[in-house]
DNA sequence: CCATATTGGTTAGCCGCCTTACTATAGCAA
DNA sequence: TTGCTATAGTAAGGCGGCTAACCAATATGG
């Protein structure tokens, strides 16, 4: 629910004092910024609150999902976390949880002992497949106001924004 | 770093299997989910790493903001947690942080017992002072490459979705 | 073959978010 | 006035991110 902006009053006050304060005060971008700030919480919370539905996370939904779809991979902790792009720590944090629940198991690696082998389980496999179809049924709902060219101008706006801001991305990061 | 969505690769892979054992999966709209997600993750580690300069997060940011901006509103934990939509215990605990390290300091509120009057230090009044050109300056950079036309082209599109999406989020949280 | 470096995984501890439960003060109504 | 209710704030504890530090096991190279 919180997304840490404040609504529009107070920010319309906020940004008439800090455009006194601030001399070559970009009107357009800080709004921007301000809407997409506000855009990017409001989708988050749409997907945390869909995935609460299982008592899930995003980010044990996604081991999930790795772990029954692609059981061929065997997959660690480490390959998980670059899978995931989070921190093999956060993946040790999930994993406990999601064994602590009962819908995976560590396994010792059979020739290479620093290596932990993750398996769903039995009752971990029934619950994925029971979840999947609703979840992707929610999914496909939530867009289904949207025809192709709709969905295609979003995409664009998208692309257009990644553009613009990835050199700038970088350099932040750096 | 970390946004827990899998790489294109391992996404084409999970895709194609799902589509197999979900009847009616709408791909278009499970890519756009995708990518919604990706961009906002992306769009809120821009703004984490941006205020993480200051050692800053969006809720100190938003607290310093408002004390500083608006000091005739006499503010309150309550009052913070309802201007920055989180809940008032979590702003128990940046009011905690924020004071230790100097930026505000938390009085008894003449006249109700209950309140707690929160005003910025002198230490804290002169970081932001020094903080607000530099930030506003580098949030009009990132979105600099953007003319007038392609703002609106994205903020168009952030409608579209937002009228889209809106009612599933109301059916969503309920 | 052994010493060192690298890799895999966990632990500990911090942050910011949440919920739930508690205390203290204020307000109101009988 | 007294006693219930509503409000303000904090505390405790969970989750999921992170970093830094650590141990165990493997790889590597001299």
């Amino acid at each position: 629910m919180g997304n840490l902006i404040p609504d529009e009053s107070i920010r319309r006050t906020l940004l008439s004092r800090l455009s006194e304060q601030v001399p070559d005060f970009d009107f357009a971008a800080v709004q921007l910024s301000a809407q997409l700030l506000m855009f990017s919480q409001q989708t988050i919370h749409l997907f945390e609150n869909h995935f609460a539905r299982w008592g899930l996370s995003q980010g044990r939904f996604a081991i999930l999902m790795l772990l029954y779809n692609l059981p061929e991979n065997d997959w660690t902790p480490v390959k998980l976390a670059e899978s995931t792009h989070v921190t093999k720590a956060t993946v040790t944090g999930l994993v406990n949880n999601l064994s602590r629940d009962g819908y995976i198991t560590r396994r010792q690696h059979p020739g290479d002992g620093r290596k932990i082998s993750l398996r769903l389980s039995e009752s971990g496999e029934q619950f994925v497949q029971g979840m999947i179809p609703q979840h992707f049924e929610r999914i496909s709902q939530i867009y289904s106001n949207l025809d192709g060219q709709q969905i295609k101008q979003i995409c664009d706006a998208l692309a257009l924004l990644q553009r613009a801001v990835t050199p700038d991305v970088a350099r932040e990061i750096e």
